[in-house]
Order: structure tokens, then sequence, then C-alpha cells
DNA sequence: CGTAGTATTGAATGCGGTCAAGGCTGGTGG
DNA sequence: CCACCAGCCTTGACCGCATTCAATACTACG
């Protein structure tokens, strides 16, 4: 926990800053302080409650529970998921590094979604209130922010196309694909990943059963666009995946 | 289109804004002035570009256009549909007075959905570069607006549950609820309104056919939870039909 | 080595889709 | 007024994709 020997502080910042801060962050041009310079990086850094640990199946933020901070993903992986009335659960996403939980519990101040970790994890704590002075004063901390919202809009739209309008494979390939470009723009390799999630969850993602994802699977790999060993996945033929996402027939 | 008769106007507003302010709009506490004193919506007021009408079918803005502004509904419904690669259209919402359309514009600068008006239709247009700046002067104001946006991401994740988890009957059943408690909100009734979309709309929102849509109204008239008329529906067992949305048996 | 959780595969089933026919409604024009 | 037409909706019969049910295999971990 404690290092034998801290290095010198500059001031106005403290160890757990010296630790982990935006600017020595390698998420810092995909999160919340994307475009600030250094001073108002510094700024933002000085408003993060904590840096919060999570351990794979641990609760970031629970339904129900009042709102109080926006949690930056430093390190792993979380599902957030919703439950039907009936108490089936419903995955709404899986984010991972650089990406901004909670924001859906602005409008009540109550989460609307459980967030667990799907790995050892780490976030930063934004309290909202403290965020909210920051950005009165930092235009361009106030527009990123925005643009956050406003991604996972999108993003939830691009769910809502997948699950409404795609047959089982081509949302399959659709959820592969996007993990590729996300890793990729994270600096990973876009073609060689680990799945952090179960079958059963890409599944309840994607509205099929973990048979049909297991299916997909051993189908894929059959044809020859995956090679499949467990969680570990490569793709073999990204641009034939792309080509099925986009409504490509898909025999072939 | 013209008074013949103007009335007379106060100092700083226009004709235009005498016809429609915010103040004397009946959707002002749903809105985005929601809360606002009467200055502070004024000045909200001051930085509507105008009022807009959209004829039944007009389209309000494309995906790929350029984003400039936000529009509040002050009368009238809209559909906003996203696009598959292979042109296969996907709704993913309709929206009512009171709501605003071209949030998911704000991350990239281009709007990712068409928005076409279901009826004879009138919007605010709100300039996105002067609502930022009126954000950083009115708390209120930035606080509401960051609750809508959060709404939006709330109301999208009940749609992924809605097509992730729900089988067709609930799917419909809870369409119906969702329609009848916002009409409500709105001060109509919550158990007879007309349908401003054809049942292929719904049938595409909710990632059914228009012929499941036809049985499923079929099948909830012959249940007596609906009286329906081509368009015209009435609610006859409200409660039911929550108990549906829940997931609790359909039968019986 | 044994056990629990997770994943794969096969066979049968059923929900919602597809295809097809026909009805209703509202608008237009003779 | 009725005839006609187009768009929208309803209903029925059949089909197929994904689910369900069931059995087995793999993996991690003690």
């Amino acid at each position: 926990m404690n290092q034998a020997l801290p290095a010198p502080t500059p001031p106005g910042a403290t160890l757990e800053h010296l630790r982990a801060r935006c600017a020595t962050c390698s998420m810092h041009q995909l999160c919340l302080p994307m475009g600030l310079d250094m001073a108002d990086m510094d700024r933002l850094d000085r408003i993060i409650g904590r840096r919060r640990k999570v351990a794979r199946g641990g609760t970031l933020f629970r339904i129900g529970a009042p709102f109080g901070s926006l949690y930056a993903i430093r390190l792993g992986h979380f599902k957030t998921y919703q439950l039907n009335p009936d108490g089936a659960e419903q995955i709404t996403g899986f984010q991972m590094a650089g990406e901004l939980l909670g924001m859906d519990a602005i409008s009540t101040d109550r989460h609307h979604c459980n967030a667990i970790a799907l790995e050892d994890s780490e976030v930063c704590e934004i309290p909202f209130a403290s965020l909210q002075q920051l950005l009165v004063d930092m235009p361009a901390l106030l527009r990123h922010f925005h643009r956050m919202m406003s991604q996972e809009i999108t993003r939830e739209q691009g769910v809502m196309l997948l699950l409404g309008n795609m047959q089982a494979t081509q949302r399959f390939a659709a959820f592969i694909v996007n993990l590729s470009s996300r890793y990729e723009a994270r600096g990973y390799s876009p073609n060689s990943f680990q799945l952090r999630m179960s079958r059963e969850e890409i599944g309840n993602y994607l509205g099929l059963t973990i048979e049909s994802i297991s299916r997909l699977l051993s189908k894929f790999k059959k044809e020859g666009l995956l090679r499949v060993s467990n969680r570990e996945i490569e793709l073999l033929n990204p641009a034939r995946l792309k080509a099925i996402t986009a409504g490509t027939q898909t025999c072939g």
C-alpha cells in the first residue's frame, strides 16, 4: 500500500496525486481531461476524491444508491446492468479504461444501474458537485463533458440499432468489431485481445442466449474469421467481420 | 402568417418572442427552462433562434448534417431513427412536446439520426454555442441541461432492456404504458389518446413486425385491455397493462 | 483428484417472421 | 352520389431462427 521511499513531493500535490495524476494517466487523451492544459488538468486532479480499487466481481455502485460522483475508469473493465421488474438482468454496457460511469444518475440523483468490475479495476472518483463548479470556470472541460455524455447517448443508440434490427450473427460480429476498435483506440492490438466477460454476459448484452454465443463463436472459428481459446480472441479476418456487421451476407 | 393587429411590444422582445415565449409555453415545467426564474427564462428566450414549423413528414435534421442547435419541441410529435449500413431504419425514439432533440450530435458536431415530424409540429431552435455561454452564467440551467441529457441516457437504457430482455407482448405493453405516462405528465388523459405513429413505426421501434403489432393490438382488444379504433387508443385496464410490462404472466 | 463453474454441442420446440390474401379508410374524380 | 384507388391495417398459414432442454466437456482451483 505505502511506498517505502516516497518521491519528493512538488508543492500542492499530495502523495496520492503523485501516484495517479491525470497528466501521467495513459487515458488522459480519452478521458475527461482531454484537451486541457496542464494547469486545468491540475485543477481537475485536485477535485478527484480518491482513486478507488474495485476487485473483480465487486460493486462500484448499485441501483437506487444516491448519486454523488461520476467514476472514470483508470484501469480494468466494468459492466453495467439494469433490472427488469421481474428481476432479470439486462447488461447495458461494458466499460473500459478512459470511460465514464454514472452519468445516468444525474437525472434523478440516484443510480439507475448496477456497476460491477469484470476484473480487478481502479476508478477515479469525481464528486459531481465539485465538477459542476469546475465546469463553469473551464469551458474546455464543459465542452468535453458534454461530448462524453453525448457519446454515451450515441453509443446506446447504436445498441438499440443492434438489438432492434440485427440478426444474431450480425449482432455478434458488431460486438467483436466494437471491442476491437476500442482496444485499438487505447493502443492495444485490435486483432488480439481477451474477452473480460463470460459468454453468458455477452449473450445477455446482445439479447441472445449463452448457447447462441457459443454456437456463433464456433461458427466464426469454423469459417476462419476468429481464433478462439477460452476468452482469448484473435481476429483473422477483420474486414470480413466488419462486412458482416454492415449487413453483407454472412455466407460464402 | 402575420397578425393583422400586433400587440404592443415590450422593450427587448420581438414580435416573434411575444407570440412564443418560454414563460407562456405550457411545456416550460418539463422543458429546458424548468426551475428558472423570470429573468433567467427571459435570457434563455433571447438566445432562441426562431420557432420553426415542421410539417407532417418533414425533416428537422438529417444524419451527417452539421450540428448547430438543439431543438425543443413546442408542439407536435417527432420520430428519430438511425440507419443500418445496409440502409434499414431503426427508430430510436418518439419525442413529444417538452422534449429535446439533437443531444446525440454534441459529441461529433454532426447529427447521428434523422428527425422527422409525425404531425405538423413546432420547435424552438436553441443555438448550442449561445446555450453554452448561458450555462456558465446560470447554474440552474446547467444543472437542468445535465438532467435532460442524463434522462435521455436513462430512457435509452430502458429501451435496451425492452429490446434485449422482453417478449413481444411485454414490449408492446411497455410501449403503451410509456406513452400513457408521458401524456399524463403533460396534462392529457393517460387512458385515452391518439397514436401519432403507424403500426409499422411502432413495430420498427419495438424490434417487431407490423403484423406482430397488429396481432398484439387485436389480442389486447380481445382481452379487454384496450379499446382500439384506427389510431385512437383507450386503456381499459391500465393496472393490468402495467403488470404485463413488469413481466407478470400475460395469460388469465 | 474432485468439484463447481463455465462452455460446447445436439435435438426438439416455439415465438415471431415471412408470405399472401383481403379488408378498411380516406381522398379524388366522374 | 358512387367508383376507384392507394395506403394502411388485419388475419391466416407456414416457416425458420434462436431458444429451450439435455447431455457432455473443459478449466480452474482447492
